[in-house]
DNA sequence: CCGCGGAGGGAGAGCGCTTTCTTGACATGG
DNA sequence: CCATGTCAAGAAAGCGCTCTCCCTCCGCGG
C-alpha cells in the first residue's frame, strides 16, 4: 500500500514560490492575486494533485460542509417500496451537490440509533440538519433548533418548538379525492386511516373527514400503519362492519393497493362495486388491478425544498417557517 | 441564536484539574489513567456537555470515521419499488452504527457528480468507499484501491483492476429458477434479460444458458433494463416470435411483473400457458397476480458485508476478495 | 523630490485534538 | 538508606488550514 504521502498547502506553495496564505487565496477564490501568480498557483495544484484537507479546513472555518438527514430506520422498510426513503435522498442530494456539501445519512431506528443521530448532530459535526417523516412528537429537532443549529423537517413536527417545515397538502389532496368519490355517486364512502402520531396519517384523515361532513355522510374509519399487512386487515374490518360500502380511500398507495386485492378476493368489483383511491403515487400504482387512482405528492420535490430552506438557514437568511407543497388528484381506473 | 460557545478538551481539563492529554486519554479509553482521575474526568465531560471536534480528531489522526457509499443515481430511480437501494443503505448503516462511522451518501448519475466523487474520494475525505450497482467499466473503484484506499463493491466489478467485491450468486439462483421450470415441463422457455453492462445483467443470462444449454433447449432473448416499461416491450416482442412460448425467466421482478399484465394482456393465463419467474423478490412480487414466483437476493445482507470487508480493510486486516452470497428459489403460483 | 495611499503578498497565530517524551511519585531490592 | 524500576500524569509539538495583521512596492500628487 502506497502510502502516497498527500500533498498539503505548503508544499503548492513552495512549488509555486508562494506563500501559503497566497495559494490558500487562490484554493478560495480570492480576488485579490495577480492574474500570473494566481495561474502558477493553478498549475502547481494540477501538478502536485493537491486536495484540500476538510478537516484541517473545518477546524479553522467552524463549518463542515456537509448536512446530516436523518430518517427514521423504519421508513426504510415500511415505506420500502414506495418512493419516499429514495425520492427524498435524490431531492437533497441534487441541491446538496449543488452547493458542494456532503449528504450524511442517519437512520435513527433504535434508542441507541437516535442517542447516537442526537450526539453527532448538537455536536455541531454537520451545518445542518434535515428530518424526514418524524414519528410522534420527537423533541430533537426542537432541541436542535434552540441550540441555534439549522434544522428543516418534512411534514410539520408534532413537538412544541416551532420547527421550519416542508410539506404537502394532505387535507387538500385527500378532500379533493374524497370529493372526486361523492361526486360520482358514491355514498357509503370508508377510509382506511394511517398512524395517528404521524402528521401524514393525521392530515389525511382530516382530509377526509373535511370532504365527509359538509356531505352528511356516514364516516367510517380503520387505522393502518401504511403498510400492505394493516391494509389487508383493516379492509376485512371495515368490510365485516360495514358490507355495504361502495369506496375506500386509503391513506397509503400500500394500503389501498392490499384493499384492492382483499376486495377482489371477498368478490367484489372494482370499480364497480367499490371504488378505491391511495395516497402517494407509488410506481406501482400505475400497474396495479385495476390501476389505481391516488393523490400523487411530489417527493423528491419535498427533498429539494428542504434542502434549499436548510441551505439559507445555515446561510443566515431568512426563511419562511413553512412551505406546502401542492398534491395532485390522479384518477386511473379505481376509482 | 445563541452562540453556545462549545466546550473544548481544555474547558474540561481545567474543570477536571488535569491536564488535556488525560482528558484525552479517558475520551479515548485509554486503560493507564487512574479511577478516582478518570471518574473526575467523567463528570466533567457531562457537566459541561463536551463533545470532542471531529474535525480536529481527524486532522491528527488522519482517519475521518466516515465512510462514502456510492451509488449511480439511475439506482434511485430504476430501482425505485424495488428495495436495493435501501435495503444496501440499511446494512450499511447498520454496520456504521455498530463502528460509529458515518455514511456519507453520494450520488453519482452525472458526469459532473461523478467527477464530484472522485475528487472527494481520492481527497481521502473518507477511510474508505463502498460502491453499489456499478455500471459498465468505471475506472474509479479500480484508481481508488491503487491509492490505497479501501474499497469495496456490490457485484464484481468490470474493470481491469481488481477490486473486492460482494455478490450473490446470480449464476446458480437463476439455473435452479429455470431448471425448475424445463423440471415442470416447460420447453419454450425465454428470458427478458438485464443490462449487459452490468454484472448482474449479465450473469443472470449466463445462469439461463447454463440450464438451458445442457437441455438441448431452444435460447430466446430479448433484453431489458430490469424495468417494467423494458420488461413489457420485451415480453411483446418474444411473443411476437415465438408466440409457442410457455415460460418467461425475467432477470427482475420489475420485468417479470410487466410480463405478468402484458401475458395477461394477450389472453394468455400463468401459469397455465406460460411460467413466470423473476429475480429479486422484492414486496410486490407477494402481490401480483398471481404471486410472482422469484430468486431472492439477500440485499441487506450485500450492504452488511459490504461494510464490514470495508471496515476490516480500513483497519488493516486481510479479507477475501471476493464473497458470494447464496440466493433463494421463492415459488409462489406464477411458475 | 518627498510623502502617501492602495494593492498584492508574506508571516504567524491559532483552530482542538492526539501522542510522544518526560517528569514525578512511589515501591522495591540490595 | 540509596539506587532502580514502574506507572501515572503533564508538557509540548504539531496535524493542515485560514485569516488577520503587516510589510513592501509601486504610482501619483503636491
Amino acid at each position: 500500500m502506497t502510502t502516497a504521502q498527500r500533498p498539503t498547502l505548503e508544499a503548492v506553495a513552495r512549488r509555486a514560490g508562494v506563500s501559503r496564505a497566497t495559494v490558500s487565496r487562490v484554493v478560495n477564490g480570492s480576488t485579490t492575486v495577480a492574474e500570473p501568480i494566481r495561474e502558477a498557483v493553478r498549475r502547481a495544484v494540477t501538478e502536485l494533485g493537491y486536495v484540500p484537507n476538510l478537516a484541517a479546513r473545518s477546524l479553522v472555518t467552524q463549518r463542515t460542509d456537509s448536512v446530516a438527514l436523518v430518517m427514521p430506520e423504519a421508513a426504510t422498510r415500511v415505506f420500502s417500496d414506495d418512493q419516499y426513503f429514495p425520492g427524498i435522498i435524490r431531492g437533497a442530494a441534487q441541491e446538496l451537490e449543488a452547493a458542494d456539501k456532503q449528504l450524511v445519512l442517519m437512520l435513527a431506528g433504535s434508542p441507541a440509533g437516535h442517542e447516537r443521530v442526537e450526539r453527532y448532530t448538537t455536536g455541531r459535526h454537520v451545518d445542518g440538519v434535515l428530518f424526514a417523516s418524524l414519528h410522534g412528537a420527537d423533541p430533537l429537532p426542537g432541541r436542535l433548533a434552540r441550540l441555534g443549529i439549522p434544522v428543516v423537517c418534512s411534514g410539520r413536527p408534532l413537538g412544541g418548538t416551532p420547527v421550519p417545515y416542508v410539506d404537502v397538502d394532505h387535507i387538500g389532496g385527500v378532500s379533493r379525492a374524497v370529493q372526486h368519490l361523492i361526486d360520482s355517486g358514491r355514498r357509503h364512502i370508508a377510509t382506511i386511516a394511517g398512524p395517528q402520531d404521524m402528521v401524514g396519517g393525521i392530515e389525511r384523515l382530516t382530509g377526509y373527514q373535511a370532504a365527509m361532513t359538509p356531505a352528511g355522510l356516514p364516516e367510517w374509519v380503520a387505522y393502518g400503519d401504511f403498510t400492505r399487512e394493516s391494509g389487508a386487515t383493516a379492509t376485512r374490518r371495515l368490510l365485516a362492519e360495514h358490507p355495504d360500502l361502495d369506496a375506500i380511500f386509503a391513506a397509503s398507495d400500500l394500503m389501498a393497493h392490499a384493499a384492492l386485492r382483499t376486495l377482489r378476493a371477498t368478490g367484489r368489483r372494482v370499480p364497480d362495486d367499490v371504488a378505491v383511491i391511495g395516497f402517494d403515487d407509488i410506481e406501482t400504482a400505475a400497474y396495479t388491478d385495476p390501476p389505481l387512482s391516488t393523490v400523487r405528492q411530489p417527493i423528491q420535490e419535498i427533498g429539494r425544498r428542504m434542502t434549499r430552506q436548510l441551505l439559507r438557514l445555515a446561510a443566515g437568511e431568512p426563511i419562511e417557517p413553512a412551505v406546502v407543497l401542492p398534491t395532485e388528484l390522479i384518477l386511473r381506473d379505481s376509482g
